[in-house]
DNA sequence: TATGAATGAGCGTTCATTCAT
DNA sequence: AATGAATGAACGCTCATTCAT
């Protein structure tokens, strides 16, 4: 009789075990023996749940990043509109300590989306998403009245998503230059000028 | 007398050997091996040049930024104030199929900045003439009435590059996206928003 | 269930490759390819074994010296006193073709004793071990009156220590100045003196 | 007209170097890039004046030698029999900090005596040369009435250079079991078993 | 003769992956 | 399914030696 065991949550260990040493160490300190001794689980088994190194990776990911977009639809749910645009960015498109390591598992992602494909496409769906989510909210600002009419959705969601991934960035790898104060500071100034005077 | 070399030429040439493999591969393709073969010379001889891995790294950015301050010198020489600025932003802050290089150089150092203290010091440093530059063209801009007095001038030289960090980021790893044409249209519709009306 | 090996005999296995090579070429033939050549196995697999070169070096070391102590407990619990101190030195200490290979790797010892403070400190462990073991005997032979009262055991112990270490070496780098006979000569004339006459 | 140099002053002075770097990390210490830097000369020319590595460390050896000779010689013009041979062995066979390097050179040498034969054959040279110092030296005592006849002066004059051999070892591998003044002491109650009581 | 650049084999070590149990 | 031993290619780096000037 075979042994019991929950086939994803072995994986969602060895994923989150990933995540860890790529906040600390980046790519080069996620090595297959260093995920199983930081999940715990022996080192062969890494290879009854993932084929190579290359789907742990995107495994880690996608776990990583699912994450994240359920607490955005908690905002989502709670809010709406304009202020729920702006919980959605100050609260969690924010980097400080205990975001950090999540924003720095999201730049090593950025980092293989620009070199490999597979990624690409595994990016490119996240942030059409994320898009979608934005420009949702920006028509439900739009018809509460909180900004103006002639404000182009379309192209703001693009505008506050690519402002908010440069904020991102930034206070992550600069954090002197933009404490997480000033990432909101530069998040709120922008979206006051959506607002209908 | 020993062979009469150019000491700074062989370096440089390394460096550019170093810079295409990780526009090509990313960091794993960066072996001193390849770096080598690519420069067209000896393995042994890079290490005349470079006493280590890192410091070649370190080279070729400074290497590669330094091409590019160069440029922003020149549009600052020609133009001034506001149009200097989105010249500069508009000309090479920007993605393209030519630019996509030094690009992803820039995205491979901010993985590297955020990991490795030596290289987080670099980076302040760069980032540090670079908001002094925006800085000064904003001044300029306030001086002679192209921008509203009320207008933070450190602020918005902050605002100003970090979406453009936001804007060069998301044009490499999406360029779907965020074609050449967006990207400038995104950059003139912030600098509008700062211009007396 | 892993494969079942014996981690011991294996890590024995790598050993007694270092010496043999250590013996025909010192420390420069003692590659880790080298070894794993020699221990017939795989050059990788060197490594699951010993961390790094130096720890397989010092078990090298001590279980070369863990025999050489085996066989010196035996004399001791054959004989005892003087007579067991003949044997010790003479059947041990004295090199001949068959033993040259473990004076060898013991002269290669001590120059990296002399070199790295972590080979030092085991030196002096089993040089202590020695002497420990070396005194004894001088004592049981005080008691038994085969040497004098007034012999300083500590003092002598140092001294025939010492001497039987001189006549090693010599034995090792000019063997036609000092064969096997002459060796057990220098020390059968030593201990004549501690005799009683 | 060719620059006039000192053909061998140049070489010793690489020789010299040599030395010290020896002394200080042992052969591993010995590149000859190291060599030339602590000789002061440029790397290139270490090669016009040897035409390889192990050129110039028999050069090396040859020249620390000749100068403990030198000193052998003094003491021997200076004193005669018994003393002198005191002098000589308690003097300069003997390990305190400042003639440790030339012990640690001289362990290196044993240890390449071991291995290869163009260095046993230098090595033999230099023994026989020192045995029949000591050998001359036990003959005056002998002459002068300073030891009984009936010492066999060959075989003292092996066993007190062995001893001192050993002396010299242990001194410089374990220094706190034989500090100078124990190594004295061990050579003095050597030689006073020679003296006529 | 003097200089230091050029070369490439070799080093210790790491690592993803495979495989026997 | 689970374990960890086995494998060997690849890495950054060192180095004696050669060579062009």
């Amino acid at each position: 009789m075979p042994k019991i065991v929950d086939h994803d949550a072995q994986r969602v260990k060895f994923a989150e075990a990933a995540m860890s040493l790529i906040a600390r160490n980046g790519l080069e300190g996620v090595t297959m023996r260093a995920v199983a001794a930081e999940a715990g689980l022996s080192y062969g088994s890494l290879f009854h749940y993932f084929t190579s190194k290359d789907e742990l990776l995107m495994h880690a990911i996608r776990h990583s990043t699912s994450l994240q977009t359920q607490r955005a639809n908690e905002y989502t749910h709670r809010y709406s509109g304009l202020k729920a645009l702006e919980h959605l960015l100050c609260d969690d498109a924010i980097i400080n300590d205990s975001s950090r390591d999540s924003w720095m598992v999201w730049l090593t992602f950025l980092y293989k989306v620009a070199l490999q494909p597979s990624f690409a496409e595994m990016h490119a769906e996240l942030i059409d998403g994320w898009l979608g989510r934005i420009r949702t909210l920006l028509e439900d600002a739009q018809q509460s009245g909180d900004i103006e009419d002639d404000v182009n959705v379309d192209f703001e969601a693009l505008a506050v998503w690519t402002y908010s991934a440069g904020i991102g960035q930034m206070g992550l790898v600069y954090p002197a230059l933009l404490p997480a104060a000033m990432q909101k500071e530069l998040i709120s100034a922008y979206l006051d000028k959506l607002r209908v005077q």
